[in-house]
DNA sequence: CGAGTGATGTCATTGACTGACATCACCGAT
DNA sequence: ATCGGTGATGTCAGTCAATGACATCACTCG
């Protein structure tokens, strides 16, 4: 495989999560981190895009994870039902376990503009997919887009609780406690 | 005022939108920018803060008459009642003669991953104004970022059905037909 | 008319990102 | 075991965005 150890994606992504939280986004150069991960800026570049992109690695799994979710709903289901079906599926990506992981990525992210920036692009394309994972199912274009965001809307605010929630409290509660509140707005 | 000629904020941004238009975002210099407007790039830098946002000024202005509008909304109105408010003031920013502009503009940014990530984070900081405008009406935390995450949701929807609707549609009635989808979507 | 102010030009520098090409580890075929 | 191919990496040179420091010019006010 590679030249020397294996795996030189996985220690730059840690390497940059590691310096992006001690320094800052702006402090750290993408010589540090190819430094500590052992390999040259160059080769950086060959695994992720730009600096931003080391810390979004993976962030397709959810999205494949989502929409697969949302083409197993029932046939009968309403655009809203179905996008809870896909909504409630987020909760398979983040467990206890990864909680403290996303508490740490989230804190380099919302401290730094380009990385927010680069979150945002992130749920737009959720948002697309989704969306177009509606119109498969048949839904009429405007309204899918419509649920489609509105159902992203509900992933972002219960993410965002959730990071700052007790430890004990599990994603999927929130997330129904969001569509609950969703479901009152518009009563 | 300038050295020579006024404005020169204004003549940037006109021949960022022509060089964007015609040779597209990366194949754009901020250089070639400065020099069609007759100053040097550093410049450029003094009016801008980057190659992006010479394309955003004055989005806070829309930001501003949003709020503005979810602040004179009757206090009794719900949360959701509220927002309607703000968003239907939408449209006195997007009168049909800005139309054209409006459609060259999102066309060079939907072409432009950059631009599109400057963008959200334009209409993330316009959802975070609206959720604090809400919260000093004394909605709830929660109830008060679902709202304000869905209302922008709405208008996200609405502008871009308006920019490809037919000539003589006014964004009010799309903004209207949006919000009556939700009330739908719900339902 | 001269000092002050604000916008601009000039220069040097850093750092992200890219293309071209050389190099090395490994694997499979002979 | 050796040779050639392949893929990942290193090296080097270059472009361009962005910023700091300092000089300069136009315009205004006293």
């Amino acid at each position: 495989m590679g030249r020397w150890e294996p795996d030189a994606a996985g220690r730059l992504r840690e390497a940059a999560m590691a310096l992006y939280a001690e320094r800052g986004y702006d402090g750290t150069t993408v010589a540090e981190i190819a430094d500590r991960a052992g390999v040259t800026a160059r080769t950086f570049f060959r695994h992720f895009a730009d600096k931003r992109e080391v810390l979004f690695a993976g962030s397709e799994l959810l999205q494949e994870h989502m929409v697969a979710a949302l083409a197993g709903a029932p046939a009968d289901a309403t655009p809203m039902e179905a996008m809870t079906t896909a909504v409630l599926a987020s909760a398979d990506f983040f467990d206890d376990i990864r909680r403290e992981y996303s508490r740490r990525r989230s804190a380099v992210i919302m401290s730094t503009p380009e990385l927010r920036e680069r979150e945002l692009i992130k749920m737009a394309t959720l948002t697309t997919a989704l969306t177009q994972g509606l119109l498969d199912r048949g839904v009429a274009p405007d309204i899918a887009a419509l649920a489609a965001e509105t159902g992203v809307a509900v992933f972002k605010v219960s993410f965002e609780r959730w990071i700052n929630a007790a430890d004990d409290v599990p994603i999927s509660d929130v997330l129904q406690a969001t569509l609950k509140n969703l479901a009152g707005l518009t009563a």
